[in-house]
Order: structure tokens, then sequence, then C-alpha cells
DNA sequence: TCAGAGCAACTTTTT
DNA sequence: GTTGCTCTGA
């Protein structure tokens, strides 16, 4: 089935068929750039100009990885299978698993994110005796971040800044820290998957030499350590492939640095650029809007983009009196699109920061709009889910002193705060991990017996670990049992220990999943080898069988990941998460000017400018129609704000604008957003006890969202179906609407009498007790305290 | 050694 | 409005 390439334009066939030497995209929004990337590996397969392992493409995301591998498959059926399709962190810890001893490390390091490395960075500071106070941690973390994104190692780090100076204590010892622990952090993977590949001139050579293609999307984001990698990979054959959009850098914090993109032609003086000027995405009205915002940047490549589609509506414009209005009239809003057929799929509300979705959270519960979030706390930020995944951790990696400090005297062992420090002083003298000095402890006679009974008890549920084997769910149920996890929650016997044990329970749902997605069919081509034959195909490596990939799975996991199409329901997310995505219909919420653009860049042109491409990317998001919208006032760190309405608003020209609200123009109610009165959803009770009405699981507190909710959002393809019944009763209670109809018409106007059962979003469920006028006193199942209430303010409906 | 209370700083954006 | 830290009393 040859790939057709008659539904492209004449500039981006001649894309896709340039499959030799370097080429720049360099293109607008919504131009077809990601679809020419796709339907360029398509036609080298096709053509047989390589075979699948000779083909690399990176992505922005793993969830974009995700979907070009589906579309591969719908373009070339199976000859796609194990292609490296990947993002640049993804590529490097499979580089750095193969060849982990060049760089003193072993197969089986560990990853770790922002909370493990903060800790570790605590632990680093107090070893130094640097104050927090005048030393801010995250003021360090960021600055060695920046430093490791730009590939300056311990010994090149020269700052003359008080601050700098101290970071470059912590930094060098952080490595040495990171090293011992056998641990890589997110910046890691990049600096020394650059220096796998720098430093090691045959393990460089067999990578140039397996991959006869390099694919690189949303190049424009990528930072200085990516680049080099790039160049490395790229510089035998030259086969390099980018694509991006210079007005859509939105990066530069992270140290994404533009010229990568816009030096291109000098990197590749031969290079082809195809510009790339048609866009398909969004009507006339917005593709305008979006043009005449971006166009007040200074500093940018000025780019035609124009589209055949007709102007579609104009622009709305909403001003709300305060947040509160702006999220009642987004929920408003999103019903009346959905009763005139647009599918809550396609649309999102998009927002500047992640605290901002609060208030659009319980605005679309109380209208019973579906609703999925994309950031945010995690399922897996949970302590009861950081807790098994380190032991799960140190059962592969028995080196991560992180993991085991945190789990040393979790459940509750009688291992106190002196014991750990002593032990941690003692491997620290002795240059050991923290568990191999927990080994002596268990023999020396300073440490009180009861305690050397239980760091031996601790350290034996780890040994045993590591000698199980066989299914990988049987692995983490026995490491969990043998840890005494569930047990000692199951013993504590209150709703909030149920709660863990339930998310607990869920986690190995989630085991289940990975297994079932990371089947044969789904294992990817082996890392090159030194030395290796190009004609033979290299053998494919499951992915998904072993408690390393399935620690790796969950550390690079993010929530962009699981954004999917299962389940009915309005996406909720940051800007930032939303490039590269299209909706029918968005709302960009809280435009005003300290919020977006954001206090911290106004006053530095450049950020103003970043600012103003990150607004360009969620206009042109939008399909069919696009609502921005701003408050009039706003509480921030709980005191009210007054701010102007943004200047991005002032910069769409007033006549593709329809501006509305203040007062009342253009909302016609229907009752339900007054204050008091509410559509609550009767939860459809498909879940075995406690139903839950809200997102969040009401058994186990306000701590980050519940896992079905999770699930529901995840739900990928085969798994979702093999969950079964669960699965499917999960996607039901996705955020707020249960089911979309149910509520509709008979919940509005719930008002409280004494006796009514309710579920509030924090405390659970619960009974009224009394009304007293606008107060409502009620009784929590969970606490068995009662309390009082505003019905007019509390997270809180009616059920049954 | 540990739990609970009380308090402080926090939020710009993420692989 | 929350999360993590310190202090205190048992
Ligand atoms: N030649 C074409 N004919 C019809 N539709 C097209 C064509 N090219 C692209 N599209 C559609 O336009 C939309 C945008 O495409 P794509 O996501 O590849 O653009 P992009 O340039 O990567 O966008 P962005 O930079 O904004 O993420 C997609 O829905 C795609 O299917």
């Amino acid at each position: 089935m040859p790939i057709d390439i008659d539904t492209l334009n004449g500039p981006q066939r001649e894309a896709v068929v340039t499959t030799e030497g370097p080429l720049l995209v360099l293109a607008g929004a919504g131009s077809g750039k990601t679809r020419v990337l796709t339907y360029r590996i398509a036609n080298i397969l096709e053509q047989n100009l390589a075979a699948p392992w000779e083909i690399l493409a990176i992505t922005f995301t793993n969830k974009a990885a995700a979907e070009m591998r589906e579309r591969l498959a719908q373009l070339v059926g199976t000859r796609s299978r194990g292609m490296w399709v990947s993002t640049f962190h993804s590529m490097c810890v499979r580089m750095l698993r193969a060849d982990a001893e060049r760089l003193g490390f072993t197969k089986n390091f560990t990853i770790y994110d922002t909370d493990d490395l903060k800790r570790l960075y605590k632990d680093i500071m107090a070893e130094l005796n640097i104050d927090p106070k005048r030393f801010p941690v995250n003021q360090l973390m960021n600055r060695i971040s920046q430093a490791k994104n730009d590939l300056v190692t311990p010994g090149n780090f020269d700052a003359h800044d008080p601050v700098g100076k101290v970071a470059e204590r912590v930094y060098e010892r952080l490595q040495e820290r990171l090293r011992a622990a056998n641990a890589f952090d997110f910046d890691d993977l990049l600096l020394y998957g650059y220096l796998l590949l720098k430093n090691h001139a045959d393990v460089r050579e067999a990578y140039q030499d397996r991959f006869r293609y390099l694919m690189v999307d949303e190049y424009q984001d990528t930072n200085r350590a990516q680049y080099a990698i790039t160049q490395l990979l790229a510089a035998k054959r030259r086969n390099i492939m980018v694509v991006g959009d210079d007005d859509q850098s939105i990066y530069s914090w992270r140290g994404a640095d533009l010229r990568n993109i816009l030096e291109f032609e000098s990197d590749y003086p031969e290079a082809k650029v195809v510009k790339l000027e048609q866009n398909y995405r969004s009507v006339g009205n917005i593709l305008a809007a979006a043009n005449a915002v971006i166009a007040n940047n200074q500093h940018r490549k000025e780019k035609r983009l124009f589209t055949d589609s007709g102007d579609g509506e104009k622009i709305s414009v909403y001003l709300a009196t305060d947040e509160r209005d702006e999220g009642r009239w987004i929920a408003g809003e999103i019903d009346r699109r959905r009763s005139e057929g647009t599918s809550y799929n396609n649309m999102a509300v998009f927002y500047r920061t992640n605290a901002q979705s609060r208030m659009l959270e319980d605005m679309l519960l109380r209208a019973g709009v579906p609703y999925r979030i994309v950031g945010g706390t995690r399922f897996f930020d949970r302590a009861e889910i950081r807790d098994v995944m380190a032991y799960l951790t140190l059962v592969m990696n028995p080196a991560d002193d992180i993991a085991a400090k945190r789990v040393v005297n979790v459940p509750r062992r009688g291992i106190g705060k002196t014991t750990i420090e002593r032990i941690d002083q003692y491997g620290r003298e002795m240059n050991m991990p923290f568990l191999t000095a927990a080994e002596l402890a268990v023999v020396d006679p300073d440490i009180r017996a009861s305690t050397r009974n239980a760091v031996g008890e601790f350290i034996q549920v780890i040994k045993d670990g590591a000698t199980y084997g066989g299914d990988l769910r049987k692995v983490v149920e026995m490491i969990i049992d043998k840890a005494g996890l569930i047990r000692a929650l199951q013993d504590e016997g209150t709703d909030e220990a149920r709660g863990r044990v339930e998310n607990i329970q869920e986690f190995l749902g989630v085991v289940d999943e990975f297994v079932q997605t990371h089947d044969a069919e789904e294992s990817d081509f082996a890392a090159p080898t030194v030395g290796e034959d190009e004609s033979v195909e290299p053998v494919r490596v499951l992915r998904g069988d072993s408690l390393a990939d399935f620690i790796e799975w969950v550390r690079l996991r993010t929530d962009l990941d699981t954004v999917t199409e299962d389940g009915q329901a309005v996406t909720l997310m940051t800007v930032h998460s939303s490039k590269g995505l299209e909706f029918d219909c968005v709302w960009v919420a809280g435009m005003e000017e300290t919020l977006f653009p954001h206090m911290n860049s106004v006053g530095d042109a450049a950020a103003v400018e970043e600012e103003r491409r990150l607004a360009y990317v969620a206009i042109t998001r939008a399909r069919k129609r696009l609502c921005l919208t701003c408050a009039q006032q706003r509480q921030i760190f709980g005191q009210t704000h007054a701010n102007p309405v943004s200047r991005f608003i002032g910069e769409i020209p007033s006549e593709l604008r329809q501006t509305s609200g203040l007062g009342s123009a253009g909302f016609s109610g229907t009752g339900w957003e007054k204050r008091g009165s509410r559509r609550g959803i009767a939860g459809s009770g498909t879940e075995a006890g406690e139903g839950r009405v809200f997102g969040r699981s009401s058994a186990s507190g306000a701590q980050g969202r519940s896992f079905a909710e999770y699930r529901a959002a995840t739900g990928t393809g085969r798994a979702a179906g093999s969950i079964g019944g669960a699965s499917r009763a999960g996607s039901g209670r996705i955020g707020a609407g249960a089911n979309p109809n149910a509520g509709k018409k008979e919940g509005a106007r719930a008002t409280f009498a004494a006796g009514d059962a309710v579920d509030h979003k924090t405390f659970g469920r619960g009974t009224v007790v009394k009304v007293d006028g606008d107060t409502l006193h009620v009784k929590f199942a969970k606490t068995g305290q009662t309390k009082k209430l505003l019905k007019d303010y509390a997270p809180i409906v009616k059920i049954g």
C-alpha cells in the first residue's frame, strides 16, 4: 500500500520526498509540520531507503511519540514496529542502560524525579552546612539544572556571585552523591547521554552508523544538551530533518535556545529549507488573531500563514467579575457547546498557572461538566505510592540512598531519626551505600537490640525482594507484602489508611496495565552495539517484563501522556502542556496582566516575548472557536488583586473580537449557576463501596487525584478493555460529571435539608445535621466531626 | 520515638 | 489553600 501523498500540499510533499541531506521545516502553527515528519518516515520505509531500526524520531513528549507511532502504523502497518520514536530523555535512558558501565554507573540505575532530587539537595546542604534560608534549595536546583542543560560539568562551573559559588560546591557533591547512588536526575539523562557519545568514539560511531535518518520535532525548544546530542548523532550522515516554529518556543526557562533552529542553516550550509504557509487547523478569525498577536514580537522570523477555511465565529472575550464568575461562565459555555453537538473531548480550558485550575474545577464540578486535568499532583506523587516505588527501586538498585532513607522506617519499625542519622553518617565516612551501612549497624552493640532487629528486618525485605522472579505483578505484590505496607495501614483502621490501601491496590492495576501495554508487539529494537553488523536486523527487546522497565516507565511518565480519547471529558491544562495539541473549542482563562503575561516576566522584554509566544500557542490550538476570559478581580495568595486586561487581548484587532460580561451581557443563565444551587451528580454508583462523586477520592482525603480518575484518564488502548468493568466504571467518573446526562435536568437547584447525604470534595461523605440560613452543619463520616459550611461556597453536592 | 498542632512560604511554566 | 517544617508533650 503506497502512502498517499496526494493529501499533502506542494511544499509538504517536497519535504516528504526530500530524504537525503539536512532539511529544515520552519513553519507556523497548524501548517502540518508534525504530519510532514510522520509522512516522511512512512515514505522512507515505503521506499525501502532504510530499515525501521535505522530511523530515529524525536518528539517532545511521550504522548507525542505514542501518537506518532500510531499514525505510522496506520500509514505503513507493521513495518514501523520497533522503531525508535521517543523523547530525548527516553532515548538517553536507553543509551545509558546499554552502556552505563562506561560512565561508572550500572545498568540498573535509578532516575530521580524532582521530589527525590530535592531531598538529596537538602541532604547535601545539611552536609555542607549551607543555610537553606540564605540559599533557597529551589534557587540552587535551578542554577545547577541550568548548568547541566548547558553541558557545564562541575569542573567547568565557574561562578563568581555568592549563589553561584555555593552552587558550585553543591553541584560537585551532588554529582558524587548521584553517582554513588547509581542515579541520574532528569538533566543528567541528557548530560550523560551526551558525554557517552562525546567521549566514547566507538559508541558514538555505532549510533551514527545505525541511524541513517534522524528527525526531530519541536526543534525550537531544544536546549544545548539536546542540540549537542543531535549534532553528534547526525555528524556522519548528515541526514537530519528538524521541524519547528520559532514563534512557538516557550521553554527558554528550561534552557531551550532558539538559535538551535535559527542557525540550522549555518550548521548545515547544504540544508534545504521548506516553508509551510497554509494553516489547516484554525478558522480565519482565529488565525488572524494569532498572527496579529505574534506580530508584536520584535525578534522573530516573519512568516506568512493563511487558511482556506472561512472566518468562523469571532473570538469571544468574557470579562468576569472574579474568578468564580469566570469559571461559571466557562462551564456554561461548555454546556452550550456540548448541546450544540461538540463533544467534551473536543473542548479544552487552558490557564497560565496550575493554581488556576482549582476554581475552574470547582465550577465545572457544580455544572456537571466532566473534566480531566493534566498536570498538578500526580497519582504517583502520593506518599503511599512513593513508598511502594521506593521499595521497588531499592530492590533494583540497593545503592539508592534516597529511597533507602525514605522507607527504612515505613511502615513504622521503631527506627528513629537518631539511628538513621547514625547509619547515614557511618555510611558516608566509609563511603558505602546506606543499605550496606545499615547491614553493619545490625551488629553494632551501641545500638539498641530492638532497633537492630528492626533494621535487620528491613534489609531482609530488600534482599528477599531481589530473589523474587517471574511475573512482574507477583513480584511487586510480594515486595509490598513482605514490607508489610498494606498490613500496617490496615492496622491503622482509619478511613484515610483505607484510602491508602485502596491506592496501593490500584497501583497494582497500573502494573497490570504496564505489562499489558508492553507486549511483544510493542518491543523495540535493541540499542546499537559497538561493531554490530549493519545489515543484520537487531533483536527486539521486550521492555515490559522487568522491575527496571516498570520503574523507568513510571518515572518518565507525565500526566500529559495520560490524555486519551477515552471517556468523554473536557481537558484542563496549562498552556505549556497544550503545545502540539488541537481542539475544536478552546477557552483561555486568566487573560490578565500579572497572570498572563506573568508578573515575573513583565519588565523583561525577552520574557514578555516568550509570554506572547505562549499566547500564540494557546490561540492556535483552537480549530473553530476561541474564548478568552479575564477577571476584574482575583484572589492570589489569599489576597484580592484587580488586574488590567491582558495586553494580548488588546493586540487582537477589535473587529475580530466580541466582548461580553461584567454584569450580564451575553450570558443567559439557566439557574444552576446561581450560588447555592447546583447540579450534583449522584454517583453512578458503579464502584463497590463508597461511590465517589468528586474526582478526588473521598476516602483518602484531598491529596491528589484518585486513581480511578487517573486510570480513567489513562485507559490506554487495550489495557482499558482488559481492566474491564473497573476501568469503565472509572471512566464514568472523570472529574465531576459521572454520566454526562445524569443530573442534567433533575439534579439542578438542589437545596439542602437536615438528613441529606452529601459529598464534600475534601472531607468526603457526610450527613447534613442542621441547616442554619446559608450555613450547613454537616457531620462527616470519615472524621466523625461536624463542620459548619457555607452552602454557597463549600465544594459540596447532594447525593442519593 | 512519634504524633499532632501550629506556622511559614509558596506558585510560572516541565522532561 | 496547602504542604512541609519545627516544636512540644507523651
Ligand atoms: N495537507 C493537509 N490537508 C489536510 N489537513 C492537513 C494537511 N496538513 C496538515 N493538516 C492538518 O492540520 C492540523 C495541524 O497539523 P500538524 O499538527 O501537523 O501541524 P503542526 O505544524 O505540527 O502544528 P503546531 O506547530 O501548531 O503543533 C492537523 O489536524 C492535520 O491533520
